[in-house]
DNA sequence: TACCTGCGTAACATAGCTGTAACACAAGGG
DNA sequence: CCCTTGTGTTACAGCTATGTTACGCAGGTA
């Protein structure tokens, strides 16, 4: 299943509109009719992304976007929605937060590729997020742990670094070239196989948890970190 | 076809090695002597990455690089070529927009992966569609994975690229020699019939789920991707 | 020094992908 | 109806990519 997204606005008509056009790209879909409304079903559910319109009775779009930002609200992705198309609107939707924005009308098309960059975007930043949860394992890059069902596992630096990453940007495949830059770095040379032998030394500690099957190979291409959907 | 390399040595044989390194690996090569036939090659063709060398006749490479950036070109990646390893020369190529160095010797096999490396990470600033979409079926080249009624399907390596293709040019007609040429790569020599067999496993695949007749026979031409339109 | 840990590489086994040939069948033309 | 040509289908031998293990080296520590 895709991102959770949340539409908030009056109208009903651009409301079903956004819901149609996304739940085909398979993103779940909640929607608001107001900030207040809006903020309830922030509480509950985590939301990954906003499609906000800027033009709200009561509290406008942008007073709701600054105001979760102030509060330190980064993680979730904000597209404000707008009929302005003015160069000073923006600037002032963009600074105050947003990730991206859209001028009414605009076509399905538009919709899904802004969402999706806006979420490409975040995921690529969620390498500096600090803990990372992704089925039995959390991984806290703060302490420097990883916690397999509560309980305390040791990985040596390499495959610490290693699982890090794939752990920072879930069901994306990456070749060990990528592997080797992103985890490696970029002026060391090393062999390609030296990944294989790594991820089998991840796998084995994984085993003992029966989570192994989070790393997936891709035949001819490299590996995957994944969590089985029956979880 | 890969992308398009610059080389601009004034060694010839440095030129040929590079060249015949990468063109095994399907990159399109182009090659200079001087700074002076490398600028009159960039307004000609549209270049993806040089590799410069540092010590150059007349304009030296890192004088050519930090002009090439003044001039706002960003989008052309470029990894110089040195003998010199201090370190203050390598900060300096960095610094003035290169996206790697090499020093030289290098072997061919670091060669084709820093070269790789760098125009992935040009690559990655581009937004790009990497979903698509055709019927039942749902093709996510980040993930690496193709789905049919949401349901994840295996597919070979070279069935993937054959597919994926195929679905980047719907409803247009392929040849057994095009399809070669842009699912194995233009310096691979197999034959035709190679082509109808991997369509063959393909369709087997889509059988299950009832939409081998995405994929269409043109007798006499050759195959085309095609979704019916009674969905 | 002796010991330990982590790393990169080489080497081997194997699963599974690939290209090819060979045969069967279908389409079309006379 | 037969012949030609193009395509579907299968089996198989070879090969490539990966899993896996072992080993030597480097760096740290007692």
């Amino acid at each position: 299943m895709g991102a959770h997204i949340l539409i908030v606005d009056d109208e009903t008509a651009i409301r079903d509109m956004v819901r149609l056009a996304l739940e085909t790209e398979n993103f779940k879909i909640s929607d608001a009719g107001n900030a207040h409304q809006a903020l309830k079903i922030l509480e509950q559910d985590s939301i990954d992304l906003i499609l906000l319109d800027w033009m709200m009775p009561g509290a406008s779009g942008i007073d709701f976007a600054g105001r979760l930002r102030r509060e330190g609200v980064h993680k979730v992705g904000i597209i404000m929605l707008t009929a302005r198309a003015s160069e000073a609107d923006l600037v002032r939707g963009l600074d105050i937060g947003a990730d991206d924005y859209m001028t009414k009308p605009f076509s399905t098309k538009e919709l899904i590729s802004r969402c999706n960059a806006v979420l490409r975007r975040l995921d690529a930043n969620s390498e500096h997020q600090d803990i990372l949860k992704a089925g039995k394992i959390t991984l806290d890059s703060i302490q420097h742990r990883i916690l397999i069902e509560q309980e305390n596992v040791d990985f040596s630096p390499t495959e610490f670094r290693l699982l890090h990453f794939l752990m920072s940007h879930p069901d994306r495949v990456f070749g060990r070239d990528q592997l080797l830059d992103s985890v490696w770095g970029n002026q060391v040379y090393v062999e390609d196989r030296t990944v294989d032998v790594h991820i089998r030394r991840v796998r084995k500690v994984l085993e003992n948890y029966d989570c192994d099957s989070y790393i997936n190979t891709v035949r001819g291409v490299g590996y995957r970190f994944s969590v089985p959907k029956d979880y």
